[in-house]
RNA sequence: GGGCGGUUAGCUCAGUUGGUUAGAGCGCCACAUUGACAUUGUGGAGGUCAUAGGUUCGAUUCCUGUACCGCCCACCA
């Protein structure tokens, strides 16, 4: 053995024999019980980061403890098409050419953004194999798959049978002059000066910078607590307007704000994101008064066909008229949304959307934490849960990103005439307009082979399909909310509905991932794997917390506080850093990266090796008595005391692991290793007289703290074990009684 | 604005049902190189546990208020 441990060769090798022996190939042993966890799955286009090390150590270590104890254990790897995420990284590649998505039909922009993924995938799963998961890699899955695709479409349409997916309509960033929809992450936000209004609205006086929009409002909003307008809430008001009174409902809701203008609001839920979360809250109906077109529609009486800035004009001058504009302050900063693509006002506008109805998932989904039935740790993360799946709303499904699972319901262009579509034509000039408009000029084929989006209309009528229908049908252009789709991953990964692993591996063990997902993810699988197979897909849920910049910021690239974890692996070992992760936190919290601990674990590792080296060298020089439990005729009550201590040891570990208390764990095995075996042990034994035996039972406290300590640091244990031991690979041997 | 968490040694953090001298890693000081390891060993200094009250025989631990800090969500019509 070299005199220093060297991670940068060892580790490779190790993770070869591993690999080479099919370790982590789960099997299906009627004998065993499983255990079984799947891995929450890496942007396949992205790279590593510190909280996917802190992940991959956590399973690592409760896969490689269940399985040395005897469980048939899985742990399957895939990774995450990253819908929109992936789709921004592909469009600045584009720009990068001088072209944006708007060059591309909706085909040709999948197919190009999947050759990207495919080119940049194997970066992740070769630094996902650099920190020594003991991951199946015979079962990868990747979430754009047939076989999850499939999956997704057969639940899409039980459900739609089941009556459980509805459209309707939901606030979404539209911009007129581009026709489409815009993510969140793509508007600008600019600081500019409108007027601010202030209008007569019955008893009240609100004030708003779009007085064209009034004509869809359907409510005034107070605060609750307001006491200047208590005795309004819940009333009807009866309003002077320019196309005769309206009656318009008094709501009380928490988002107004009575220190701003006069402290009442008007509500105008079809075009405004804020009041359209209120009118849900309320049930207020949706009043749209400005079309796709960008112009005020048949809502607005008089002013139809106007746009929205010569409709704002006619409409203040008419108030004025009317006496009903109390005054204007023309000193009103504020910010307003545009695209990033044009820098055009986003007007924001209900368009129809696939929705699903949540109320039969809610109650099933929320009873299996609540008896217990799936466990959440930390305890206190448990509240966010409950809390989010008792305020749970119909969710909408559907997005309007290329890159993801597309919705599979097919209109007929005859029955739909009044479909919006967006296509390039052979000349790749992009035309928006009315289907039935349009088919006068282009044929079908090419409306159809050049489709970029298209906008149908609540009730447009449609098949649920995975295969084309026969005719002039096209597809819904939008996608599943990746979430949907995700939902489905401890299904999917396992073969759902009919393989051998499902039936054998599922539901599967402990669900482990960051916990600002809780709600997004962790609540949609287990919906979903109740609804499906009626069972929770899994019994336990760790959440472990964000890993911060070594200032304690959360890291981003513009504070340029970002850690690469590949640096500290070629620096410090994989071991190294996942055990320096794992000990730098105890309960789930966020955490700075705890760098200096990965120093010291650099330093632990060395300290093994180097212990390793010593026990050799005795056992040149003497004949091994080999300890056996049960024979302790000849030993000292000072060994007693380390096996005694060794005991305890196995006993704190593992009590740990089962409450999920990983830091306390790694924190016992150092102890024990460095302060009991080498500085007390070890220095004892330099003094005995009968070497052979003190020898015997130094190796077997040795070897068996390696067994320990092999989930935390894989690597060092064993590339140790292979140098002191014959019996087989060290993940291969029994964990410790 | 709503929710969650934090405030313990110079720094980063533990502290599991309230109970004798409050712990770890790093850093610092002194000493040590006589079978492995300087990525080492031995010893040491260092904390009125944010703050004000309350419950209790007893509070870092439970309750309430206050002040900072962080995160998530929603955001100014």
């Amino acid at each position: 053995m070299e005199k220093k441990y060297d991670h940068k060769i060892q580790e490779p090798e190790i993770q070869k024999k591993w690999e080479e022996k099919g370790i982590f190939t789960g099997k299906i042993d009627k004998n065993k019980k499983p255990f079984t966890i799947v891995l929450p799955p890496p942007n396949a286009n992205g790279k590593l980061h510190t909280g996917h090390v802190l992940m991959l150590a956590i399973e690592d270590i409760l896969i490689r403890w269940k399985k040395m104890q005897g469980y048939s254990t899985l742990w399957v790897p895939g990774t995450d098409h990253a819908g929109f995420e992936t789709q921004v990284v592909f469009e600045r590649h584009l720009k990068e050419k001088g072209k944006s998505r708007f060059d591309y039909d909706r085909d040709s922009l999948y197919k190009e953004i999947w050759d990207f993924v495919q080119e940049n995938k194997g970066v992740i799963e070769s630094q996902i194999k650099s920190m020594g998961p003991g991951l199946d890699w015979t079962r990868y899955t990747f979430t754009l798959d047939d076989k999850v695709v499939d999956t997704v479409y057969e639940t899409f349409q039980r459900m739609v049978e089941e009556g459980m997916v509805y459209r309707d309509d939901y606030i979404v960033n539209y911009c007129p002059k581009c026709g489409t929809t815009f993510a969140d992450l793509e508007l600008r936000h600019v600081t500019r000066k409108d007027p601010l209004y202030y209008m007569k609205y019955g008893p009240f006086v609100v004030a708003t910078t779009r007085p064209e929009t009034k004509f869809g409002d359907t409510a005034v909003a107070v605060h609750p607590n307001d006491e200047r307008y208590k005795e309004y809430i819940g009333k009807e008001i009866e309003v002077e307007g320019l196309n005769g009174n309206l009656k318009l409902k008094v709501i009380g809701d928490t988002f107004v704000d009575p220190k701003f203008g006069t402290g009442v609001v008007k509500v105008t839920p079809a075009h405004d994101k804020n009041d359209y979360e209120a009118g849900r809250r309320h049930s207020l109906e949706i009043k749209s008064v400005i079309g796709l077109d960008g112009k005020l529609n048949e809502n607005t009486g008089p002013y139809v066909g106007l746009s929205v800035e010569e409709g704002r004009k006619k409409v203040v001058e008419d108030l004025q008229r009317k006496g009903l504009m109390i005054k204007i302050d023309y000193d009103y900063e504020h910010t307003v949304s545009v695209c990033y693509k044009g820098g055009h006002d986003i007007e924001p506008t209900v368009l129809p959307n696939w929705f699903i109805k949540v109320e039969n998932f809610k109650k099933p989904a929320l009873d299996v934490v609540i008896n217990k039935e799936v466990k959440i740790y930390p305890r206190w993360r448990e509240i966010t849960y409950v809390k989010w799946m008792e305020e749970m709303r119909d969710w909408p499904i559907s997005r309007q990103v290329v890159w993801g699972i597309r919705i599979p319901a097919w209109y007929s262009v005859e029955e739909n005439p009044s479909i919006q579509v967006t296509f390039l034509n052979k000349k790749k000039e992009r035309i928006t307009g009315k289907v039935s408009d349009l088919i006068k000029k282009y044929s079908f084929s090419e409306i159809e082979e050049g489709l970029q989006s298209l906008i149908a209309p609540k009730n447009a009528k449609s098949i649920i399909s995975k295969a084309r229908p026969n005719g002039n049908y096209l597809q819904e252009t939008d996608t599943f909310d990746t979430w949907f789709s995700s939902g489905h991953w401890p299904l999917v990964t396992l073969g759902y509905p009919n393989s051998d692993d499902f039936h054998y591996f599922y539901p599967t063990s402990v669900m482990e991932t960051g916990w600002e997902i809780i709600r997004f993810w962790v609540s949609r699988m287990i919906m979903f794997g109740i609804y499906l197979t009626g069972k929770p897909p899994f019994s336990d849920v760790y959440l472990h917390g964000l890993v911060r910049a070594i200032d304690g910021k959360k890291m981003s690239k513009s504070l340029g506080n970002v850690i690469d974890p590949l640096d500290y692996v070629s620096e410090y070992g994989a071991d190294a850093l996942r055990m320096g992760l794992i000990s730098g936190t105890a309960n789930g919290k966020d955490f700075a990266f705890p760098r200096d601990k990965v120093v010291a674990y650099r330093n632990f590792a060395n300290k093994l090796w180097n212990m390793a080296r010593f026990i050799l060298l005795l056992m040149e020089n003497n004949e091994v008595v080999e300890y056996k439990e049960g024979n302790d005729k000849n030993i000292t009550d000072v060994d007693k005391e380390i096996i005694q201590k060794l005991r305890s040891l196995i006993y704190g570990v593992n009590n740990s692991l089962e409450k999920f208390r990983f830091s306390d764990a790694s924190d016992l095995i150092y102890q024990f290793m460095w302060h009991e075996v080498a500085d007390n042990y070890i220095e004892y034994v330099k003094t005995r007289e009968d070497k052979g035996v003190a020898l015997g039972v130094l190796k077997y406290v040795f070897t068996t703290g390696l067994k320990v300590l092999h989930p935390f640091m894989p690597f060092v244990t064993e590339a140790i074990w292979s140098n002191i031991e014959t019996n087989g690979l060290l993940i291969e041997n029994r964990w410790p009684e």
